[in-house]
DNA sequence: CTCTAGCTACTTGTATGGAAGTAGGCAAGC
DNA sequence: GCTTGCCTACTTCCATACAAGTAGCTAGAG
């Protein structure tokens, strides 16, 4: 997730800052947030307008954003928002468990209160702010998760994952009012607790229960907007 | 992998493909066959005069490497081939062996004699072409990969790896001279009899086994070559 | 009414000019 | 000798103009 920015309407140009960056993470929280939807029309100079720059800017934030999957530019013939990739999703989902699999094997290897002391406190954070803003609990977990990679030394491998999360963060934000989040703590909860008994198997098998709850959750969301989605494919696992 | 060009020198430009397509191709292929070298300046009037198009197209090219961590735009500064990054590297290579041995998990939960048959002709042929040109082992080599994927139904997933994947091959072209190559198709060998047998977790072990080879070849890629890396970490397991 | 040709209004792709900023050389002043 | 200030040559960044291709509408022919 990395950086969605909020409050999109307040947001104005700094022209201290390259207006190219500015508008590519502007645009992606938008797409992310669901502002722009599956197959909306966007073009170049439509933005350009919009925003008070000139083309070149936004062509340049559309060069990326099609990289990352999320706009789809139809040359001579405009630029749609991607609708989101069901099989990117899951497969995506898929890396991710196995990942964060194998790092709860290099967090149990060696005791780490420090981490383990880290975590708690986050969950308490959890707690107390996911019941008030189910949308602030999406950045929480995220910097739990995060914080997991980080211990294990591995900082720039989420980086990589997180650049592939794209996807699966749209499908998250529409889900974010029907997140069980009493569920996930929970699962965060044992997470650590296995992670303090440095219980190898007991780690590996909590997280990948905890990374399949999106497995039960993606259906929903599929039957409550279908449009959002290009392809459905019923067989995983 | 997916597109590194060959031939470069007689590489042409064809006006029927976008420029800014092909440049993005050419450049990348450029950097991962160590044409352009890791600090090597590069500008864009420069290649925009070198290969006759204008500055914007290789602009864009510049913008879509940056993102893919080859190349570093300095603002108002000038833009440079990036080194190796080594931690990349290195977590590059445990996301890939985390997502592999769970996709030797699928593989081996159901029969599956037509894959097995695949696997074998393709090892057939990487015992006959590696001997004599091991530059095409790597491709081979790729190419198995991408098959387990396949199988698996992970294809889009692999797309996902191979796309964080451009620093380490950069880092197998460097050592494509060094390839332990029959030992890396016995290992091959190895995966596909487990899988043949279901023996899940002979597979992963093997091909666990398998992608830590690279750990056994980076430390002399470095010493060879210090000046095309950037930090050297000595913690990793 | 149906179909087709052509025109118009869009789109993205490329080229080019200028704005802003940086690095380095070089000379004047201390 | 050392520092300071300017000046030049470079870079990336943004704006604008033009080229080329596409979709859709409209008018005319059958």
């Amino acid at each position: 997730m990395a950086l969605i920015l909020e409050d999109l309407d307040l947001w104005k140009l700094d022209s201290l800052v390259a207006v190219n960056r500015q508008l590519r993470l502007l645009l992606r929280s938008r797409i992310i947030r669901n502002d722009l939807k599956p197959d909306d029309k966007i073009s170049e100079p439509g933005l350009a307008r919009q925003y008070g720059v000139s083309r070149q800017p936004v062509r340049e934030a559309f060069i990326t954003l099609a990289h990352e999957g999320l706009v789809e530019i139809l040359p001579q013939r405009g630029t749609v928002v991607c609708r989101i990739d069901y099989e990117a999703v899951l497969d995506c989902r898929f890396i991710r468990e196995a990942f964060e699999a194998d790092v709860m094997g290099k967090l149990t290897s060696k005791p780490n209160d420090q981490l383990v002391a880290n975590l708690r406190k986050q969950i308490r954070a959890q707690k107390r702010i996911g019941r008030r803003k189910p949308g602030h609990f999406m950045e929480l977990d995220e910097k739990f998760h995060r914080t997991l990679a980080d211990a294990a030394g591995l900082k720039r491998a989420w980086d990589f994952i997180d650049s592939t999360k794209a996807q699966m963060d749209r499908v998250r934000f529409l889900s974010s009012e029907e997140f069980p989040i009493t569920r996930l703590i929970d699962q965060h909860t044992q997470i650590v607790d296995c992670i303090e008994q440095q219980d190898s198997a007991g780690a590996e098998e909590a997280v990948r229960n905890h990374l399949r709850e999106i497995l039960q959750s993606l259906p929903k969301i599929h039957a409550l907007y279908p449009d959002h989605f290009d392809h459905f494919r019923d067989t995983e696992f």
